[in-house]
DNA sequence: GGGTATTTGTGCGTATGTATG
DNA sequence: ACATACATACGCACAAATACC
């Protein structure tokens, strides 16, 4: 499950899509970067909590959390425990 | 996941089941509103701090919190941030 | 005004069980 | 058997509101 890599054909308000092949959790991976690449979440300034990220996509909590270690993974963003995700500046990685 | 109802077989005395189909939060509603009819909680009075109520039950907190939100949105209780968690008077329900 | 204690709110991390394809 | 996805439950830390001294 290392090698996962970011479909295409998700932008930054597109609505997930549950019975396709693309895994939940990557779909969300490539809204969020997208959302990060328009500016829509600054960088060094947290995306919406994994709470609100629940609510506004209608998923699990585990299955956002797979999206947000992934990123973390790919050096995208910063996990912070107890304070949140934070966007990981361009220059920074 | 908005239409819990209480489990049966409760009541204000009753040892929570860690292993049993109900959920533990939605026993520890049951025992709650178990002890608020019984008069163990009057009315305008706050129920045991989420603290204790984590101390004698021996749960987690978030546990008790979605108790406490599940009473509120029921209309049992009024949660006061920094203050406790209160007993609606039946009259004002 | 400041300092402390209490209580609820809000973050993420982690583990386990269940269901589905 | 495996990956995905959801629900539950526990742990831990910090912030905000309230109250008291």
């Amino acid at each position: 499950m290392g090698e996962a890599s970011i479909p295409s054909g998700y932008s930054a308000d597109s609505e997930l899509d549950h019975e396709g092949p693309d895994p939940v959790w990557l779909q969300l991976a490539a809204v969020l970067l997208s959302r990060i690449e328009r500016g829509d979440y600054p960088e060094n300034r947290p995306i919406p909590s994994i709470a609100g990220l629940v609510q506004e996509f209608g998923i699990a909590r585990g299955t956002v959390q797979k999206t947000t270690a992934f990123l973390e993974d790919r050096g995208h963003v910063r996990i912070v425990p107890g304070k949140g995700v934070f966007v990981v500046p361009r220059g920074d990685r």
